[in-house]
DNA sequence: ATTACTATGTTGCGAGTAT
DNA sequence: TATACTCGCAACATAGTAA
């Protein structure tokens, strides 16, 4: 192939652009990609031939500039980085898991509430449903959501932390993933609450395998 | 470096993105990359080695995902890549030549000056100011505008060939470069026009250094 | 079927040096 | 100074095959 002289394409991209003309030398490119002068010399001969870069050899120096295939090399590689980057995980696929009741004790809290209403845009329903993940899915689905930051508070018996929430729908329902403080990273299950009782509402079974959307 | 591990870090990336698991085999991998399973086994342990992937092995196949590393070197590239592509070149310079006269001519015809009104939004002074210009440099430049298609048109005498403009700013004063149908690739005089005369409003003189802006 | 070892090609790298 | 040879050595790729 000629991974090999990717490298190089992009340090001539970088110097002067797609289009223009740079004047280096041999010895002053292997410097800063700290290589040899020998092997600056023969790439940029190979990739004469491969027809990836114009070459002029003067006395005191060179004038490279990159050829139409050199062009199609980096936009080919761009464009695969693009599409790597640019695409955002729309969909999070889960199992139900059988809750464990912590949720529906906080849930009540009228202090989440209030901050539910006005900064998700519902009324949750007192419990959450919790559902199993794979955690690196996770990472990718929610690395394009925009945090909601649930404020902590504390009452005369207990703290209680702050919680992110990320708005996603449930099968039509607007409702909201909620990871509390302090979560542990390596946390596999989480917690779900919408303005109505999903399990009923969706006839939600332990062990069915749910779709969330952004 | 690590150049020789990027094109299966891309495959692996464009397989099933940047968190999740891909599940194949050497072989697999091997096949679609056109080389032989054991580089693939090979690479794939080095870049387990290097931070790039995780990688699991078992009985039937392999399980791999992107790690931290390999994220990093993706977006190193990425953000490299964006840079050139992304970098418009906003301004051109040139030198002032001294007209043939040529432009002098079509400009005046009602033809074009009612499209370059409709089209461009200025009715055109009579005559072209004449740009010596780099090639290359002029490829980038334009590489980034709108071209503007002026339709060419037959009178009973002769026929006049479309031109392709590019709106362009030249002291402040909006104008355009004319680049007329079949106008020889290796041209490297831009004629511009502009509402006014440039030469006398701008006090240009032939061999002025002069720059225009998208 | 797998993965991955060993042995053998092949290619790339760079020190010395010619031009 | 510069580019670019030759050539010894190291790194990479692959065929065969073990596990």
């Amino acid at each position: 192939m000629g991974e090999e002289y990717f490298d190089l394409l992009v340090y001539i991209a970088k110097e002067k652009g797609l289009f223009n003309t740079l004047k280096s030398s041999t010895s002053k490119i292997a410097n800063e990609m700290k290589v040899s002068q020998q092997t600056i010399s023969r790439k940029l001969r190979d990739m004469e031939d491969l027809g990836l870069i114009k070459r002029e050899v003067t006395p005191n120096g060179l004038s490279i500039s990159i050829a139409d295939g050199g062009r199609a090399v980096l936009k080919k590689n761009y464009l695969e980085l693009e599409e790597i980057f640019k695409e955002k995980k729309l969909v999070l696929k889960g199992i139900i898991e059988k809750g464990i009741g912590e949720g529906k004790y906080y849930m009540s809290m009228k202090q989440y509430q209030q901050q539910f209403k006005s900064k998700l845009g519902f009324d949750a329903y007192p419990g959450t449903l919790n559902l199993k993940v794979n955690k690196v899915e996770v990472m990718g689905f929610l690395s394009s959501l925009e945090p909601v930051i649930i404020e902590g508070f504390t009452t005369k018996s207990r703290t209680y932390g702050s919680l992110t929430c990320y708005k996603i729908k449930i099968n039509g329902i607007g409702g909201a993933i909620v990871i509390p403080e302090r979560t542990r990273h390596e946390e596999e299950t989480l917690e779900i609450i919408a303005p109505v009782h999903l399990r009923s509402k969706l006839n939600l079974k332990d062990g069915t395998v749910l779709r969330v959307k952004s």
